[in-house]
DNA sequence: ATTAGCACTCGAATACAAAGAGTGCTAACA
DNA sequence: TGTTAGCACTCTTTGTATTCGAGTGCTAAT
């Protein structure tokens, strides 16, 4: 049995009116909406012929046809269109993107809500993670006689600061001097290499009480390093679930819902995910609990790095040519953007695997 | 017609019966499960009597009683008991609030995860309006030729910082003076008057390009202090409403996210309240859109001063007893943290209101 | 004043028939 | 030989009684 011509037309139109509708597509409403030239009987028995090759699925007996996970894996490798963006779309993004930027976080949020406005779906956006970020300087600033705040500042104007407690003696300047060391020593480092530990701080100065007072300060300074180096995960659109017929059933957007939730299992699964465009289908996707989702991710770069990954989850039953279109077109825009911000001297530099 | 004491304690029954089962309670059930010494046919009189007064409903004529708004706040002004948390729940709050405090943030975030997960519903928390919070200090510091990162901090400890971008030459010393002359005039202010803007900086030295670095970086200030002054608002504990039998129909259960998704206009209501705990039910909301939810919401204090909000939202079918148990004992262990962190020498000053 | 008894109500569950959408097969047709 | 009309068959959906049960409200007896 062969894929021929005709086939291809009848799958692809069953996958349009699927992902549309929702509901099992029969032969007599294929043959009236779409114009295939032939009749509802043939229609059938073509269906009948791509079920066999795992094309479609049949709910039961009496229904309509279903596209198969294969269906959409052969959609999306072969018979998807790129889309154009309708200005309006084009232009909602850009305002999101470009208009009053000023920090990193605040726009990658912002790409994550866009995306999932225009997909109707549950969107998110992750933040660089910083493994390869390195350290401008450190700054330590006393806020009274017992508490401190840590500033890290990366080269790509990227701050994380932490207040914490110690309990030892230190004046303005110990801190000061504290500062321009540990700046001295971790300046040009990649928060990963700082996080290893080997780099040790020495004072000209050698007072007791510097290193008493590093001493105290090292285990903050750790965990403020380790934040820093946390990918933030942006999430939006979850509303959106309440308005998929695959989950109006409360069981399954539950279902749904916890699989989410779990932030910090859904980053991993994120991060472990190949660069660039991907689709995953069902049980594509080797998590148990994501055999009936569909994830479409993709990596935003700055300055030729790959940073970022932003992407939808949804039902299997989604317009994958729109929304890979839409993710496209963002993923540009962004990384566009991220030119801009941070910093256009192209440090173009050493880049260490 | 008389709220005596059998009255009283039949609708007590009826209301503990129902806030658990979420069922409409008959007079034979409740004769069964409750022992109240009388026969159902007495149960049914009095319970006739007590919806005439206003305080059952019924859904229908062959329905049993259902709790009306009245009852609620009846039960929660005059029959409620505080109850003690039991040995597991102090543990987990304590854990959660003093275990590995560093932040101010994080800790009130996990005033909100405990409190969804003790009671059950959805639970927010918000971080202090920081409007009387005093500047402590000011500092700007070169990221790179155009990039300046910006950080404030207040007395209390409280970091706010932000990345942007000018468009006029500065050097490393510049900022430096900037830093403390704008320190200088704006330490021990509120935020709320700093943003007035009738605070201006001179200069010792009037060099030109001082001012000119100084007008280029007031907006960004401005915005900076705005975010500053912003409540942060955590929710937790959204996946309860898919066990809450009232929020089983998806329209409902969407009803109740919209309602709690518009995290700025929820923000802006708790602000609103009252100080203390309170707690309104149903229409005592006069949010039309909260007509059939309850709120409950309780200020935590630092050094005796009200700061910030924290509470659970729900059906009026609540456990109205142990919830206010919970969120008492949770603001006491808030407040105590709170001053531990928040500097403990005890500045008692000039608090100008 | 309390309670047993009973008729009555109304929603929920059950059963069953009819309708409708769709398939699969067969035979006729170009 | 590929295509199509026709028809029996399947299975869900929808509609309609019918029954069941929990519960009320009233009355009369205690």
């Amino acid at each position: 049995m062969d894929l021929n011509e005709r086939k291809l037309k009848i799958l692809q139109a069953i996958i349009r009116d699927y992902v549309q509708t929702a509901e099992p597509v029969g032969s007599r409403t294929l043959s009236k909406k779409y114009d295939l030239g032939v009749s509802p009987a043939t229609i059938r028995n073509e269906m009948s012929d791509l079920e066999d090759m795992g094309f479609l699925t049949h709910p039961h007996t009496s229904a309509g046809r279903v596209p198969s996970e294969k269906a959409y894996r052969l959609y999306v490798n072969e018979m998807m269109t790129k889309r154009d963006l309708s200005q309006d779309q084009k232009d909602r993004i850009a305002h999101e993107l470009y208009d009053n930027v000023t920090e990193l976080n605040q726009t990658i949020e912002h790409a994550a809500n866009v995306l999932s406005e225009i997909t109707n779906l549950m969107a998110f956006a992750m933040t660089p993670n910083e493994e390869h970020e390195t350290i401008k300087f450190i700054q330590f600033l006393p806020v009274d006689e017992n508490t401190i705040v840590l500033m890290i500042v990366s080269e790509d104007g990227k701050v994380q600061n932490n207040a914490f407690r110690v309990n030892c003696d230190y004046d303005d300047d110990m801190l000061k001097i504290l500062s321009k060391s540990m700046t001295y020593d971790y300046k040009g480092k990649t928060i990963s290499e700082a996080l290893t530990g080997d780099i040790i701080t020495t004072f000209n100065t050698d007072i007791e009480a510097m290193q008493n007072i590093q001493r105290n300060v090292m285990p903050s300074f750790m965990r403020t390093l380790e934040k820093m180096l946390d990918a933030h995960l942006y999430m939006d659109g979850l509303m959106n679930i309440f308005n998929i017929p695959e989950y109006s059933d409360i069981d399954r957007a539950k279902m749904f819902m916890e699989l989410i939730n779990k932030k910090d299992d859904f980053k991993k699964k994120l991060i472990e995910r190949d660069d660039g465009l991907i689709i995953t289908i069902g049980t594509e996707n080797q998590d148990e609990d994501m055999k009936d989702v569909s994830l479409i991710t993709a990596t935003y770069k700055v300055d030729g790095r790959t940073v970022g990954k932003l992407g939808v989850i949804g039902p299997t039953r989604m317009r994958y040519d729109n929304i890979t279109s839409v993710i496209d077109y963002i993923t540009d825009n962004l990384s566009s953007t991220f030119k801009m911000i941070g910093g256009d001297g192209p440090d173009d530099g050493d880049e260490d695997g």
